[in-house]
DNA sequence: GGCACACTGTCGGCCCCACGACACTTCCTC
DNA sequence: GAGGAAGTGTCGTGGGGCCGACAGTGTGCC
């Protein structure tokens, strides 16, 4: 029995870019959404996929990846509520860029394209705050671009430790403590061999930045884990 | 003397994004602008910088990059006519992600936040069309980010120079048999160091996929390339 | 037309990290 | 609570590519 997007909207605004919204957009958002369980491992669409609107994690987790033609597969991001993605396909409707799976069994709101065109034919406006999710992801990649070729392997992970823990700048109050992730998706994440991604938690370990569980990494110190990424 | 911004229309034409607009938002953007001459090596702005607007290049080139703190520079792109460019900042009104730096003596055309203002006050719906700026720009990166996390250099450069001599799917009518850069330019473009890169570039030409030249690589081979950009 | 400078070509040493292999631990399920 | 699956720890070996060095070559400037 999945609840309506409205008992959401507590958790929804909690996130940066909803929480910016005008409220009466926000509103129409919620108005004009379904949510949407999935079961783990479960696909909410696939690369090439012809684009079905917008979505935001709501419980769970979303692992957006790529597979290259080796089978070896690039993971962009995880997804976590109350995060938005699948915008570029709403602006120019072309086929979807990565695979969006459920890590875990995972509720999501589902705005259709439909639905969304409406909303946004009423008031275009709106255009532009779409566009502020597409510039912030942007900004984003072009981070990791540059980490991955400038950064070697440990401020690497270091700072995929830190983007994780802030919720990749969308989580406005808080940064999380504890980053759920096995060291074989993070290794996916920086662009390394699984073997070696355990090396550099070791060392970040040693130096009591963090504490490698059973999948799972807390962060124990935010401020020098930052500095790790950037500096040593 | 610079020439009116309405004397590059038929330039700016041939670029995919203006061509797809309408007429009249056309004209309007050529009315808001203006162009801009700047030297060899000139900065039109650089990371950090408060945002002022929009760019297109209508002569020369801009490179596009990024410092690091170990002073190793990550070059992102080299924007050439008649390609946009700075449009992230138009709608999030944040610093300047990276450094635009003309190659040779270049001409821009400028269109000011304030002018860009008053034109998409009266036509929010123009919003979608910048934003579509943004999404090409993602796709692209992601295009990047997974070649540099799954390929091996040798397809990587091949790839990396498939996607210049298209114009970053920019240019609509053509592909440019020459494509004017020099190694170390590109070994900054796909995270290698100049000597490797010389070596890929060797072999391409071995296979007698292209030409290198001084300061520049000629395309023979242009659907091989793509081709060894993904298979071997 | 000659000089300075930028770019290209190539070699050798070295190091980071990929990859295969395997033992061990934690968690989940029935 | 036993068995299996998923995740973690660790060791070799090897290779791709970085880096410094330097010679050769094209270009533009005065």
């Amino acid at each position: 029995m999945p609840k309506s997007p409205h008992e959401y909207r507590e958790l929804l605004l909690a996130g940066r870019w909803f929480q910016g919204l005008a409220p009466d957009f926000q509103a129409r958002l919620l108005d004009a959404g379904v949510t949407r369980e999935v079961p783990a491992e479960g696909r909410l669409f696939s690369r090439g996929d012809a684009p079905d609107g917008l979505y935001a994690a709501l419980s769970g987790s979303i692992r957006i990846a790529g597979l290259s033609e080796g089978g070896k597969e690039a993971v962009l991001a995880v997804v976590e509520p109350p995060q938005w993605f699948g915008e570029i396909a709403v602006f120019d409707r072309l086929p979807r860029t990565h695979d969006a799976i459920a890590t875990v069994e995972t509720v999501v709101l589902h705005l259709s394209t439909a639905a969304l065109d409406s909303v946004l034919s009423q008031n275009p406006t709106r255009w532009r705050d779409l566009g502020l999710l597409v510039t912030a992801k942007l900004r984003l990649a072009f981070v990791v671009m540059e980490d991955m070729a400038l950064l070697p392997l440990l401020p690497r992970v270091a700072h995929r430790l830190v983007l994780m823990a802030e919720g990749y700048g969308e989580w406005s109050d808080r940064s999380s403590r504890v980053v759920k992730v096995s060291q074989e998706l993070l290794a996916a994440m920086v662009s390394s061999s699984r073997q070696s991604t355990n090396q550099a938690l070791k060392e970040l370990e040693a130096r009591g930045l963090i504490k490698a569980a059973y999948g799972e990494i807390e962060i124990v110190d935010l401020a020098m884990l930052r500095s790790t990424a950037h500096g040593v």
